[in-house]
DNA sequence: GATTATTATGAATTTGATTTATATTAACCC
DNA sequence: GGGTTAATATAAATCAAATTCATAATAATC
């Protein structure tokens, strides 16, 4: 035989209890079978667990042993049976994000801060390493869900469309290109554009504007953060080109412009397995990630 | 089904292996048998553990969950394992020990101290609030070993002996008993005797000296601890009657004196039950314990 | 598309846990 | 102290379910 949860439950029983025969009633099992339980137990590990010829029932001190490790193993798996349940309910569950697009932390955070406290019982991970190929690893179940603003028809995913926003051309509000209504492709050949640091083909500016037209700008400048971008156009140190919500309510002495003439409209996907769409939460995060953009500016600062 | 431990452990191995039949194997079983056990858990979780898709095989998020439980909950059955081979093999255990007399105190923390050097594994209890009961207290394995003066004889329980000493009578040097040879028991009729707070039939002034000549002392003044008895001997409150152990080497300006003109002599004891007495390390114990009388000097300071 | 490796399934087998029935033991009570 | 009762142990029988064997289905590789 073997260590076995029923033996952990049979120990715990039996000290509470006090006897053999209540605890077997409590389990609801024979007194006869704890009485084989215990003796199989017993002749497992070797060493008597309980001290019989006294009554009420006592450990012995391998079977307090025996009962400590009961009392730590026990309600983590009773813990994880709970846990399991309300999978199955729906209450529970993992909702781990890939990002594609880098500017989405500034309305995911806030949104996720949303989430969490309507769906406590469901974790939340962001993994912003896995974007080269993310729909992969939504694929096998890396991950739940998918930021991208590029669909691709893939089977037993969905994508769901959660707000379009216009990449946006900002300067500094001296900068010659503010005098402009709109901004050309052409008006970046001679600028510094600074980026996030991901590959072109996954930045607006590039794959939306500069790539068709097959215009390089003069310096590419790679920062990482979002508020460090702005930092540096207000300083004239170069331009940009960041989706609208980001820009819609800041503090710096910033022009923004819109991209051609009638403008480059986007739209944000979130991505998901088929099996899961269906999910409660999922949709209930679908939805405040669609009016994220929105709350943005309030929930700022 | 219930989840069992084969099924933590399938997971662990699974996770470890990444694929099915090279876990099986490890775990020394058939690929079928793991196939079964993990279809019946996943049927009892309701929830699909493994995403089978992709080779190698992943585990979904419940899945993941599991196998934290698993790292959490196996580690500590291995350990409890070990610790039962320990038990078998007589290098780990219990030594809980019942201590009937005050002043043992002095001898045994030293004494203890060395014994867990060389018995890293046991682990040692003093459990001073039983000594009403001590050897019912043995009995039902409630302590290991009873440190005692007067040996009764029980069934499956066996007394060791440990080491004579003598009740002795203390006083300030000025005090003016000193000025006798030794003490007898009317002596101490007008006196004030310092004692520990216990019964008088388990102190041996009363029970070898005072009681059997039915003399009582004028005052009786109850202190725990023996430093603190000694300081109020010293400084003219009282005489006391201590183990010569504790008197050997004091700093206090102390007259000792034998009780009646030959000297009263007792032993202490070592009781445990008899199915212990051939453990390694209680005849270490033992061993250590008898000599403790004679490092208690060194030791002391 | 054929081959190989991996996983799943069904039926048979075996293991071992539980029950039923009964014996043994300890506790209790005049 | 003997009789009663409660508690525990044991033996044989039963039952459940885990594993194996044999084989099918599936995915991966060349």
């Amino acid at each position: 035989m073997q260590l076995e949860f029923r033996h952990l439950r049979a120990v715990r029983a039996i000290s509470e209890a006090g006897s053999l025969s209540l605890a077997a009633e409590r389990l609801h099992m024979t007194q006869s079978a704890l009485s084989h339980q215990v003796r199989g137990l017993e002749e497992q590990v070797g060493i008597e667990l309980f001290v019989r010829r006294v009554r009420p029932l006592r450990l012995s001190s391998a079977g307090e042993r025996l009962l400590e490790l009961a009392e730590r193993v026990l309600p983590m798996v009773e813990d994880f049976v709970a846990q399991m349940t309300d999978c199955r309910a729906g209450e529970a569950g993992r909702l781990s994000i890939a990002i594609e697009c880098h500017a989405c932390f500034e309305w995911l955070f806030p949104a996720l801060e949303q989430f969490r406290q309507v769906w406590p019982k469901v974790d939340i991970d962001i993994r912003p390493g896995l974007a080269f190929d993310a729909l992969d690893a939504l694929m096998d179940e890396q991950v739940d869900v998918v930021i991208s603003s590029d669909p691709k028809e893939t089977p037993d995913i969905c994508f769901v469309p959660l707000f379009t926003y216009a990449p946006t051309f900002v300067a500094a509000s001296q900068h010659p290109l503010a005098a402009k209504p709109y901004i050309e492709p052409e008006d970046l050949r001679n600028e510094t554009l600074i980026t996030y640091p991901v590959e072109k083909s996954r930045l607006d500016v590039f794959s939306q504007f500069l790539t068709p037209a097959q215009i390089e700008p003069h310096t590419i400048r790679q920062v990482e953060l979002t508020s460090m971008i702005l930092l540096l156009v207000a300083s004239g140190r170069g331009v940009a080109v960041l989706p609208d919500w980001v820009l819609q309510q800041e503090n710096f002495d910033l022009a923004t412009r819109p991209l051609t003439a009638k403008g480059i409209t986007r739209q944000l996907f979130a991505a998901c397995r088929t099996a899961d769409v269906a999910k409660d939460f999922l949709q209930d995060f679908f939805a405040l990630a669609s009016n994220a953009s929105l709350h943005q500016p309030k929930d700022r600062r």
